[in-house]
DNA sequence: TTACGAGCTGCAACCGGTTGCAAGAAACAT
DNA sequence: ATGTTTCTTGCAACCGGTTGCAGCTCGTAA
């Protein structure tokens, strides 16, 4: 069995409060008798037991991490990002997969709300209503969707979307596809919003898609079909599944139709045609989302909203319309 | 703040402890009772809370995935199943990313040790010795490592090799280079020592290899100058790394190098040229992962070996030797 | 000398559950 | 009528820590 505080109290001849203190608060116990508990404990090999403490203080130093895909390489930087800056805080972040499924996402946030002391969202699936719903069982930051009275974050994926048409309609295309993303998706929702808010363009929506490689697959023939010469796709996944099914029916890309993804995951600059793409600050977001949790631990309830910017990175999957 | 046990026995007229049986061992509480508390408790919006019940159970019903790098997309569909698996047999899974570093894998190990019931350990890059260490805090089951006195998973990635060479040498190819992995990994060792135990090739082993695009990128022109017509790479992003290198370098896949991934990652069906590969059964690794822990919670102490198949998958990647 | 404050430590209640034990009630057998 | 069993429930200790309060010791100012 492991040692527990009251092991290493009688082997130091201390009350357990005392070892407690010499952890929790050290500048509360002498010197002396602290390094001597410590020594102890060493010797025991104590580490003190988190669950038991969250009992008492409430606080867990625990955050879960809830993404709709993990096999989506948009999520690993986010990931790994808020992994790294929650342990320079002393804190852990435990990830879980929703599958896409809502259902699964609820389910998840309830049992991870008693064990963590805050959850970020990340591109929830959820209804709005359901999320302020659970927002009474633990506190929420929410990445990539719209709440108001929620500490958020979001990338400017309505601007990514009107550079992407820009740059497409610099090129010479005029008949233009968006292929839009799963239904609960924010970032979907807000790409064509931007996309219909401009003009001279003629603009398709073709969705909703699956947002993966199997998606853009799927929707290649409805894209000929539509006789677009350039495509927007929810994301780089989307794109090369396109760009994919677009060969498999002998469609160049971009000789014959030009495509842009988003999000700028790794394997899309290393598929040819290279992809252009929307670059997402998906690290910057992870390490802001946790910076903003913590915060919403401390007295001022502050929800904040940050907006972080993205950017178009030009390759080869763009090219001008051929006359 | 949320209900507790006591909140529903003062609401509901009865004991704590009547309570506590109505969810934990209902068969003990009279029908009329369990259901007067089970209203009680759904009206205040009463959960269970798992620390506590951790507390004294000892059994936090959680489990840790410990994972060298989430961004490898070979870890991601295992994950899935093995949390899907989990969750079929009310366990939860937390997944922790060590950045392939082995003083955060252990720190997590340990951090993890008191919050879960075992860990999973996948592809470890901590020594034996540290793993064997470290088993004393916490259960474990090791995936892709060979380790004896503990549940272990591998996946036959030596006869793969095998498979992959057998393939290359068919097609002609005489001088063949295996790029190896990361210095921790099992995975790497077992492909050098089947390679070199086939006769009738020469075998070139270039590495360590980082295993990520980057590290196939890297070792690019070191492929060429060998001088080989045949390649086996150590996963899939390091072969689709390597032909992007050789690709800049106008060496062609498969008419001048033929090359050989290991995983059959999503993405890897994509690229072009497609990749041929050893398959992993990663899904079936996950679940059968969760399988053996929940199993060595239980009495008979059985450490056991599970070896999965794996097999080649030809694709566009190689092809016969240019004479 | 006395009073006071600071520093340190112990006491005991508490966090939210679980569980062995015992006791009362009802059902059943003798 | 009495002895047994089976159900059901309450009691209270316990899991491994934390923390407000009180008491002790000592240094120091009055």
């Amino acid at each position: 069995m492991a040692a527990t505080i009251r092991d290493v109290a009688r082997a130091s001849g201390v009350h357990v409060s005392t070892v407690s203190r010499t952890f929790s608060a050290p500048h509360l116990v002498n010197t002396d008798t602290r390094n001597r508990v410590l020594a102890v404990a060493e010797d025991l090999g104590y580490r003190p037991n988190r669950a038991a403490r969250a009992l008492t203080t409430g606080r867990t130093h625990n955050i879960g991490l809830i993404v709709a895909d993990i096999s989506n390489p948009f999520f690993p930087p986010l990931i790994k990002a808020a992994q790294a800056h929650a342990r320079a805080r002393d804190y852990h972040v435990f990830v879980a997969d929703t599958d896409e499924d809502p259902l699964v996402e609820e389910e998840l946030i309830q049992t991870l709300a008693k064990q963590v002391d805050g959850v970020l969202l990340c591109s929830p699936r959820l209804s709005n209503r359901a999320i302020e719903r659970l927002h009474a069982d633990v506190p929420f930051v929410v990445v990539n969707r719209r709440m108001k009275g929620l500490p958020t974050i979001l990338m400017d994926v309505g601007e990514g979307a009107r550079l992407a048409i820009e740059h497409l309609t610099g090129l010479g295309h005029r008949r233009i596809a968006l292929l839009s993303g799963p239904s609960g998706s924010w970032t979907s929702g807000e790409m064509s919003a931007a996309a219909t808010a401009m003009g001279g363009v003629e603009l398709v929506i073709l969705g909703p898609n699956a947002p993966t490689e199997r998606g853009g697959l799927a929707v290649a023939a409805e894209v000929i079909a539509s006789g677009v010469t350039g495509v927007l796709a929810y994301n780089d996944l989307v794109a090369i599944g396109l760009i994919e099914g677009l060969y498999e029916r002998d469609v160049r890309v971009p000789d014959d139709v030009s495509v842009v993804g988003v999000d700028d995951i790794v394997s899309g600059r290393l598929n040819r045609p290279k992809l252009t793409t929307v670059a997402m600050p998906t690290a910057a977001a992870g390490r802001m989302a946790v910076d903003l949790l913590l915060q919403s631990f401390g007295e001022g309830a502050t929800p904040t909203l940050a907006t972080l910017d993205t950017s178009l990175v030009v390759r080869e999957s763009t090219g001008e319309v051929r006359t």
